[in-house]
DNA sequence: GTCAACTGATATGTTGAACATATTTGCCGG
DNA sequence: CCGGCAAATATGTTCAACATATCAGTTGAC
């Protein structure tokens, strides 16, 4: 059954898709709101309060309610922080963040710079191969990725790891390659060689044969 | 600055998360929460609509409100149906998109059956190759992707093409090797040779050597 | 005894009016 | 011209009341 908040809602975002709504544009009053929609203030509120939730508006005291620049995985974000996953979302999880990694690849070689090859290598060297230290190996991938220069890709892997955190503790060793093969590989392979350097790296948690 | 009702909204997500909650667990009432946060019911009513907003519970009358299973991609979803995303973000999904298309390539070839192919093949065979139709080149990878049968890739998929609707019309025509050449290679070739002819056959969107 | 209909209890949904609070605006005096 | 006070105005919060849907138990006819 849906509600008059819920409605609102719907119309909020029909209506900013409509009017070409963009960041820093402001909402009307609260009160000019409720006697347009011919709702109380606080169904308004409500359906604004629900825009807050997902990020795509902030209120000001004294200047409004405007729109700012969603982080478009806010809600996502919040889902994987209340723990409303089950073990089934969290494969899934998993598998995507790796196609992601595997995917993002092209990209990655294409706007690789000696700069970002320099930063990456020093976060290779960090630990012997003979130690496996989960947050190095997060750290050097997240390092990695960043090169594609991917915002969306960036967030939303962040937020992927969050959810896998409690798997962390059961990843099988690290595989070979190693993170420096993976450094020379980008460094001096070709594209192909860097996508099969990743690819084998990603092998324990890929799909048999 | 944080209203009371930012306050709620995080401790309610904290609290799912310390208590284990998961789906069909069904909250305190309104009025208890509201007395044992010491806050007025109306910020309780706010801080459980916003987790409405992003799918995390749902409110049965008489019976109270309960978890449910939350889409993950709610939020994200309601954000690009609004259309509150810019060029920069616009080219970011797609370069996630494309990434997705090509990282799953493993998961796809590990899980492919028979079954599947063939209804790939249909799909394949709709259009002739001289015809460029976005809606059957769509369809088409929508089949394959879902081979993998990764519930999460497919959702948020779906979501990252909604942002791309206004890009369709813009693309470049359709790239060999073509769909046909795309079964062919999934039911006979290796892993290897499955992801080599997704890559080319996602060249334009990939950046230059 | 069984089942349908009634009825009361109880949860969320909605409204109105009032007051709190922060911040911008602009007046006012030095 | 400039610093500070004060009014205006937006959102934030509370209280009290009523609407509405639905579950559960009771009552009634067959």
């Amino acid at each position: 059954m849906a509600t008059l908040v819920d409605d609102i809602e719907n119309r909020f975002l029909q209506y900013f898709r409509e009017k070409r709504f963009t960041v820093g544009d402001i909402l009307p009053r609260e009160v000019e709101l409720s006697q347009d929609l011919h709702v109380s203030r606080h169904i308004v509120r409500e359906g604004i309060s629900r825009l807050k939730a997902i990020g795509v508006v902030e209120a000001k005291k004294r200047r409004g309610t405007v729109i700012c620049r969603p982080s478009p995985f806010m809600g996502f974000e919040k889902v994987v922080h209340a723990g409303l996953y089950d073990r089934q979302d969290q494969v899934d999880y998993m598998e995507l963040r790796i196609a992601i990694e595997l995917g993002m690849c092209p990209f990655i070689f294409a706007r690789k710079t000696p700069e970002k090859i320099a930063e990456l290598k020093k976060l290779a060297g960090i630990s012997p191969e003979s130690i496996y230290d989960v947050s190095s190996e997060v750290d050097f991938h997240t390092c990695l990725i960043a090169i594609a220069g991917n915002a969306a890709v960036n967030d939303f892997r962040r937020i992927l790891l969050l959810a896998m955190e409690s798997l962390e503790g059961r990843v099988k060793k690290i595989p070979p390659p190693s993170h420096q093969k993976i450094c020379e590989t980008l460094e001096t392979g070709t594209a192909n060689d860097f996508y099969q350097v990743m690819y084998e790296h990603f092998t324990s948690y890929l799909p048999g044969k």
